[in-house]
DNA sequence: AATACCGGCGAGT
DNA sequence: TCATACTCGCCGGTATT
């Protein structure tokens, strides 16, 4: 049985992980930089980091960078390697983990394809010092099942159990229990608490709030009026360790896919694009045994802005042709208003979105396996 | 007045 | 200098009921 509201959260991270994939897949890479990237194909180069491993880190190379930048900066280090993402191998690698994880507790929840909490409430019956021995034992297993180091993290709530992991990393143990809490996060620069990106530490410094301390402190009714009713609080909550969000798995929400068009465009052929996204879309759809309720397009400009429209669409749908149908309409009606007012609107990458997703219903309603490759 | 939908934004991996 | 591919959640505006 459960044991009241006092719960106990283990957040686990698997280090640098995509790099730490490859360097399982060819140890030979171990001790050099490791830069896994997303090649866009607009040039030889082009593109972004995706992430790297620490010997990469250590000079300087950072998820999001552009390879031209981190190729530079490694440019001293011949023995550096790039490396092109390959998300089926990471995926697989993925897989065997979270079945590691998930066999520890019933209350589990992949939040990403590295990371995953588990309320291990019951099976630790609420003690601390057994859900460290505990995770001294998950990461034997995942080094010794699939040699990854990992981040794992301890605390009463997945806020905190995720804060802790981060304050050590990589292959990093943190026991953060109750008591130590507030003393925990206080140590903590006000821009390191999950949620709080650059954006919101810029706003909290223009209220006078800079530290974890103060946040925590903050009035209640001037954060929810300058960041709503949800957010407000939810700030507060984090600068307090506070987070009642049970461990579960979430249905996913949506799909997307996108991709980098060789040049900026206003016009190009629709069809050629958007046919491998819906595509892949559909296959996913499918997979899942999923309907979309809903379509949208995402459009980055030559500016970087996002630009996304999206259509309700009366009947659920995982069909390629109709993916391709409404996206197309979507993009055609976009360049024509957002042409009108000024200028040409010129198109960086473009992407396809399926949301508002349901299962299927046992409606008699045609399977469209026409589109099944 | 409440709910639904949409587009933008921020954050995270 | 260049600047990926995803996913999720919230906000505010507007439309619908």
């Amino acid at each position: 049985m459960s044991i009241g509201s006092n719960r106990v959260v283990i957040c686990v991270d698997l280090d640098y992980f995509y790099a730490q994939s490859e360097e399982v897949r060819n140890p030979s890479i171990k001790g050099k930089p490791v830069v896994v990237c997303v090649f866009s194909g607009r040039t030889e180069i082009s593109g972004a980091v995706s992430t790297s491993n620490y010997v990469a880190r250590r000079l300087g190379v950072r998820s999001g960078m552009p390879i031209a930048l981190a190729k530079k900066t490694l440019a001293r280090y011949p023995d550096a390697v790039f490396l092109p993402m390959d998300t089926d191998y990471y995926d697989s690698i993925s897989s065997n983990v979270m079945d590691i994880l998930r066999s520890k507790s019933p209350a589990f929840e992949q939040s990403s394809i590295d990371e995953a909490y588990l309320d291990v409430s019951n099976e630790t019956e609420g003690d601390f010092s057994r859900a460290y021995e505990l995770g001294k034992k998950i990461r034997a297993e995942i080094l010794e099942r699939e040699k990854l180091t990992c981040s794992v993290g301890i605390g009463p709530n997945k806020l905190v159990s995720k804060m802790a992991a981060d304050s050590k990393k990589p292959d990093g143990l943190t026991l953060v229990v109750p008591g130590e809490v507030q003393p925990f996060l206080n140590k903590l620069e006000i821009g390191k608490l999950f949620g709080i990106g650059p954006k919101t530490v810029e706003k909290l410094h223009e209220l006078g709030i800079g530290t974890v301390v103060q946040l925590a402190q903050a009035d209640i009714r001037v954060l929810s009026e300058h960041f709503g009713e949800k957010l407000g609080p939810q700030l507060r909550d984090a600068a307090m360790g506070v987070d009642d969000n049970p461990v579960q798995e979430r249905g996913v929400e949506q799909f997307s896919r996108i991709v980098t068009l060789k040049r900026d465009s206003n016009i190009f052929d629709f069809q050629d694009v958007l046919e491998p996204l819906a595509a892949d879309l559909s296959k996913k759809l499918l997979e899942y045994n999923m309907l979309a309720g809903s379509i949208g397009i995402i459009a980055i400009t030559a500016e970087l802005k996002t630009k996304t429209r999206t259509r309700k669409i009366e009947n659920s749908t995982d069909s390629k042709a109709e993916i391709v149908h409404v996206a197309s309409s979507l993009f055609e009606s976009f360049f024509a208003d957002g042409n009108s007012s000024h200028g040409d609107l010129m198109v960086r990458r473009i992407g396809v979105r399926v949301s508002n997703l349901a299962k299927p219903t046992k409606d008699k309603k045609e399977p469209s396996l026409v589109d099944f490759l």
